[in-house]
DNA sequence: TCAATATTTTAGAACGATTCTAAGGAGTTG
DNA sequence: CAACTCCTTAGAATCGTTCTAAAATATTGA
């Protein structure tokens, strides 16, 4: 037995390697390790800083650089989701499927709304010679005193 | 009727100058000149380093910093909204009312949805102890090929 | 009007997230 | 294993934005 970590992870690394070999990346140690921490359980939202302190506290030992690579190299496969909703940092979210976000804006995190329960209604449709890439909904949210 | 858009600015500068001393800010040249060129025509959405061109090109002479600042006073009193779209820029928007936007990727630039027209259904109540803030809608547009 | 006081502006330094560089390390293929 | 290509990395560089503290300007009251 190899991984004490969990009895049943939800992404092997068998699984993980696949993944990546599929999307063109070589399953290095490091895609490995970030894998693993973005995909074993539920979804998740994170940023690069936030990333590499996991991976840090879970033994791997990693530049940040690699960090922000691997994060973009994985959104260009469409593993994650880029998420803006705050100026300072850049939010990955596993969950690429289409759905939108709560924002608690006083701790800065993120929450999924699922996308089947949001309509949208009466949007004009997009300029000429344009097309919509995608319609995102962020409800901002403050604590309440 | 106080303004004809046309040859008169909307923004008389003794409207600007009011509404700096509402809001309980001093009448400076610097914040006249930003003011002038915000709110003088139509709705503008500006980042601090175009609104500093704009200043610039006009013959008003002033900092970056003081773009900067005058941004977000002017947002702290309500005459601005700030939108976050991208991670690179803050934008301002002039309109403050209840509305949502077209983001064109290519350009980095924003266009106002009005939000009358707009319906968004289905949003869970937000959780527990906090309480919504805004709803943002942004419509992601690429230019077609 | 002028002096006294409070606010603003500003140049430049500082900052923090992110990207770049180029050199060494690791995965792959035969 | 050799040869090749791709990946990682430390540190420098970038870029938007904020901070600093000193000089400039607006306001107030006499």
């Amino acid at each position: 037995m190899r991984s004490t970590v969990s009895k049943a992870v939800s992404a092997h690394k068998g699984d993980l390697v696949a993944k990546l070999r599929a999307a063109g990346l070589r399953p290095t140690r490091q895609r490995i390790a970030l894998g693993k921490l973005l995909f074993a359980d539920c979804d998740r939202h994170v940023t690069a800083e936030c990333l590499h302190q996991d991976a840090t506290r879970v033994g791997a030992s990693l530049s940040l650089a690699t960090v922000y690579n691997t994060l973009h190299q994985f959104t260009n496969a469409g593993l994650l989701r880029q998420v803006i909703v705050d100026g300072e940092k850049t939010y990955f979210d596993t969950n690429t499927g289409d759905h939108h976000h709560f924002y608690f804006e006083d701790r800065g995190l993120l929450a999924d709304i699922p996308g089947d329960d949001v309509r949208i209604d009466g949007l004009p449709k997009p300029p000429a010679g344009t097309e919509i890439e995608r319609v995102e909904v962020v409800v901002r949210l403050k604590s309440r005193d």
